[in-house]
RNA sequence: CGGGAUGUAGCGCAGCCUGGUAGCGUGCUUCGUUCGGGACGAAGAGGCCGGAGGUUCGAAUCCUCUCAUCCCGACCA
């Protein structure tokens, strides 16, 4: 069983590659640091999709869509954001292709130059902004509440399968609102909601916070974030929403007249989650054996598999398990039935451990005179045999069950592997030999907080939201700080 | 862009040092026996050895150049 791919303890960055191949999620492509999302993975991401979207809109949003390009000049008009992303735009500066006279093959047409070069979108801020110029006159316009599913490329240097690629699928919310209150209502409200979907929906226990001045989105006044914890101690920034303030407002000339007949500019917010997810969801819940996803979001909730030698039997299993099938459908569960006779059933078994089924069913000749089904759980392994009456709702609670389950097992993870350090020698062993969250004290500078960075690679996830009061001294330079803040090396 | 490595069948690899025209595992196809945790046997299909040039009677193998990918750093959702 899995005897061909590694285990967490061997090498967590292979186990991870093997799992989302292995599962069939993603693969790399022609295209350096961009990746295929398969259909299994692509599952995944919509449902994923679909929650997210239903709580987008349960909140007074609708969607949009911006174009891919921007041009170039929309960029240079927010300093702090040109220079968060300038390192790592593509950018088109042609707009035809020609046979090349030479040979084979073609050649940029230099004749095609485009007047303006077009970036394509890290990230949507600035068409957008140059866009709700036009919509927004008044305060009768506002807010305005829209959400975009798209993709955005980041020419990043080294990347991962779904953690880090050059281009992802993502979702961004670009709000703007008459007052700043208004508007970091919103960011955190968005900042729940992603909180919500990540502990209700994907089981995954996460940190609220704000992000240091140096982890701060290019062009926010505060970053608010959720943070979550890996198998491996490291921990994954699962969600952000900015209160942008004023700033693009101001860049592109944003102003409504108010009710006092003041010329203001608008408040904005902008929050989004990515591809990443699932990485975050992979890393967090699967185990040895493969994928092991949460319920909620399984492609498929539940798998029958018949056991079986002749068609007679075949025959009288199917009838049984399509009955099944379609109960449990009716109850809106996710149910394949695998009679597929090019597998084996071991074959089989395997096949949807790795991809994480959470519950399996198997039916054979001997349930079938003892009126049962085998139920094995993906998440705890157990077997066990099941009376057939009123199968479907027993399934239906096994399935809360295993979605709490999840949860708790990774809340208590997280738990396991959270400290606090008092002095930089205890901070300094806690990283190298536990790994995790580490409640520290920082005297608030950013200098203070790069040195940390460049002498440990941990780095301040977040500083949690209604945190106590809590004095203390720095762990690095000894000087007063207010509360502790959350370290960790992060992906 | 610095440091290290690797390109040979769909995938994973051996062969290279000591040149003689390519092999193993897995996967794939067909047939038979199997089917309650990745079955077994038999028979098949599949590669101008990353590319270009050179040395040689002869190059996967030696030499030169080139391209690509991966790993480690700086950047990052």
């Amino acid at each position: 069983m899995a005897k061909d791919f590694s285990s967490r303890d061997e090498n967590y960055a292979q186990w991870y590659n093997d799992l989302v191949f292995k599962a069939d999620m993603a693969e790399n492509s022609a295209v350096r640091g961009c990746m295929v999302i398969k259909p299994y993975g692509y599952a995944i991401w919509e449902k994923m999709q679909a929650a997210l979207d239903k709580k987008f809109k349960d909140t007074g949003h609708v969607n949009a869509y911006f174009p891919l390009f921007i041009p170039k000049s929309f960029f240079s008009k927010e300093a702090s954001h040109v220079e968060g992303f300038a390192k790592e735009c593509a950018v088109v500066t042609h707009y035809r292709l020609k046979n090349d006279p030479d040979g084979k093959g073609v050649i940029v047409d230099e004749s095609a130059k485009l007047e303006e070069e077009l970036i394509v979108r890290p990230t949507s801020e600035t068409i957008i902004w140059d866009t709700y110029r036009t919509w927004i006159k008044s305060y009768r316009d506002l807010p305005l509440l829209i959400n975009q599913w798209a993709n955005v490329v980041r020419w990043e240097m080294r990347t991962r399968l779904f953690l880090r690629t050059a281009e992802f699928l993502w979702q961004e919310g670009h709000t703007a609102h008459a007052t700043s209150e208004e508007a970091v209502e919103e960011t955190e409200r968005m900042l729940e909601v992603y909180a919500d979907f990540a502990e209700n929906w994907m089981a995954l226990p996460v940190l609220r916070g704000t992000k240091s001045p140096n982890e701060r989105f290019a062009g926010a006044i505060e970053t608010y974030c959720i943070e979550a914890l890996m198998q491996d101690g490291k921990a994954l920034q699962a969600g952000t929403s900015h209160f942008l303030g004023q700033n693009f407002a101001k860049a592109f000339e944003v102003q409504y007249l108010s009710k006092e007949n003041k010329l203001e500019y608008v408040w904005a917010t902008s929050w989004g989650v990515s591809t990443r997810l699932i990485g975050a969801l992979i890393m967090a819940h699967s185990d040895d054996n493969g994928l092991v996803l949460p319920p909620k979001l399984a492609p498929t909730q539940v798998v029958i598999i018949p056991i079986y030698k002749t068609d007679d039997q075949l025959a009288l299993i199917s009838e049984k398990a399509e009955q099944i099938m379609k109960n449990l459908q009716d109850k809106g569960i996710s149910v394949k039935y695998d009679k597929r006779d090019t597998y084996k059933p071991g074959w089989k078994f395997n096949e949807y451990e790795f991809k994480g089924v959470p519950v399996r069913l198997v039916m054979g000749p001997r349930d079938l005179e003892n009126g049962t089904v085998e139920v094995s759980r993906r998440d705890t392994l157990e077997k066990a045999v099941y009376q057939l009456s009123d199968i479907e709702t027993k399934i239906e609670h096994l399935l809360i069950n295993i979605q709490d389950n999840l949860y708790q097992k990774a809340l208590d993870f997280r738990e396991s592997k959270t400290s606090k350090a008092d002095s930089w020698d205890e901070f300094v062993d806690l990283l190298d030999n536990k790994g995790g969250f580490i409640y520290a004290h920082w005297d608030g500078t950013p200098e203070t907080e790069q040195r940390i960075k460049e002498e440990t690679k941990a780095t301040i996830r977040c500083i949690p939201l209604n945190s106590k009061l809590d004095e203390g001294t720095c762990i690095l330079t000894g000087r007063p700080s207010k509360g502790r803040v959350v370290f960790a090396r992060a992906y």
